[in-house]
DNA sequence: CGTCTGGTTGATCTAGATCAACAGGAGTGG
DNA sequence: CCACTCCTGTTGATCTAGATCAACCAGACG
């Protein structure tokens, strides 16, 4: 029971989300500088990869699974900010800085994680200017993700932000059955999931429930359907989904 | 009347922004480069430096005034998702990510601005990595900025917002009276304000009287006299406001 | 079995949106 | 100088999305 689970995997040089990660960036022989000095661990969920306000000990690579970054303010009110997945890196932001964590990652699904230490991280970033400029693209991208959410957040309501919630995550997670019907599995509970659009639980869970009395979704438990995902995209004046 | 105004400083190397932007990483000739190659206009209130959705044809850097970046989307509806005053450089993430510029940079106050053509930045980009580190740190301060706006939109109800950017303003622009109470003119119109926290001008308005009533508060057009700023502080939770 | 945790429902309350009217300048034109 | 319009901001009246509080329900688990 309180054996650590550890995981063994062929290395970095072979790991599945090097194309997309940070790590792209470098040399096969510093590749393998990282490889030795990572440490890699099956992480379950409710485990807690850092806290906000934790200062920075180094860098995270999730590997596969899913984290939620959490913000909690003064008052003790809580957000989840975002969700990163396989291939992201977390956790650079405060180690770029030298500041402290801005939020708590906590893991969310069980899910294999890499430990780089920070000494290491900013050894490679001074002699790799390439590896600065893919985590400059990294930023960018949170960037651009945080402000579609803040402006989302002020204009629409609970209802058009859940249903943008639900194709988001369709685009990364969804599948179809036979008959061509879209699916997806909801990897947060509600409460999270409330968390996530910001709004009270027992809001959400109405609003989730007027959706199947319109027949514009079917839940069940975390699975959900989609069977006019045309109307679903035209409520929430989205026009690409793949 | 339609005379372009002209505006001539002694060259970037004395610019006052000189430390704070971006530029500081480069050495002198590479500011010579910058210097003739830029083109530096004063800019009137409600100028517009570039349209969401246009392609990025190079960087602004504020020398000084204030510039509000706006969003808006499909349905019409409307955010100042943030404000830029000088020192700050604008544009680079479109011109970073080869991307369009995904809100409207339009001017507030009379500014005066420095363009530079994006083949000049991409240039010296290539050839001083210290240029990329300082974008990267721009872009994480921009991040922070944005998650918490974001997560305060989320937890904090409208006066809790409007003081909060009440401090904010005093912070930046921020000065005292003979007898030591605290004033700052917000560079904003009404409406203007009410985009900023995302709510309507008529909440706003009747949200300032409420704080007026109760004297947390004192509104007198764009000048606001705050006479109990620790009240203020605690009430939104901030305890550092110099 | 009881207990616990997460989710749904009902009843109620309120912050804030919306619609409409109005008020004070600032500019413009006679 | 006054009359007119335009623009921004304030106020009033009303409506509603969503929060809050409380009860209840179903599955997991000792």
């Amino acid at each position: 029971m309180n054996t650590i689970p550890q995981v063994r995997i062929a290395g970095c040089s072979v790991c599945p989300t090097r194309k997309t990660s940070e790590w792209c960036a470098l040399r096969d022989e510093k590749l393998k500088l990282i490889n030795t000095a990572r440490r890699t661990r099956l992480r379950e969920p409710g485990e807690v990869l850092f806290h906000q306000g934790d200062g920075c000990s180094g860098i995270f690579c999730i590997q596969s699974g899913l984290i939620g970054l959490r913000r909690v303010d003064e008052a003790g009110n809580s957000v989840l900010l975002r969700l990163c997945g396989g291939g992201e890196t977390i956790g650079y932001r405060a180690l770029l800085c030298n500041d402290e964590h801005r939020s708590t990652a906590e893991v969310l699904a069980p899910s294999v994680i890499c430990f780089v230490e920070r000494t290491i991280v900013t050894g490679l970033l001074s002699e790799n200017p390439g590896l600065g400029e893919r985590f400059l693209r990294h930023s960018i991208d949170d960037i651009t993700k945080t402000e579609d959410a803040y402006a989302r957040s002020l204009t629409r309501n609970l209802r058009a932000r859940l249903l943008h919630t639900l194709v988001t995550f369709y685009q990364q997670l969804g599948f179809r059955d036979e008959r061509d019907n879209h699916f997806v599995d909801i990897p947060l509970r509600r409460s999270q999931l409330a968390d996530m659009i910001g709004v009270a639980p027992e809001s959400l869970s109405r609003t989730i429930r007027k959706l199947q009395e319109e027949g514009l979704a079917q839940f069940n438990g975390r699975r959900v359907g989609m069977s006019n995902m045309d109307a679903i995209c035209r409520e929430i004046g989205e026009n690409s989904w793949g």
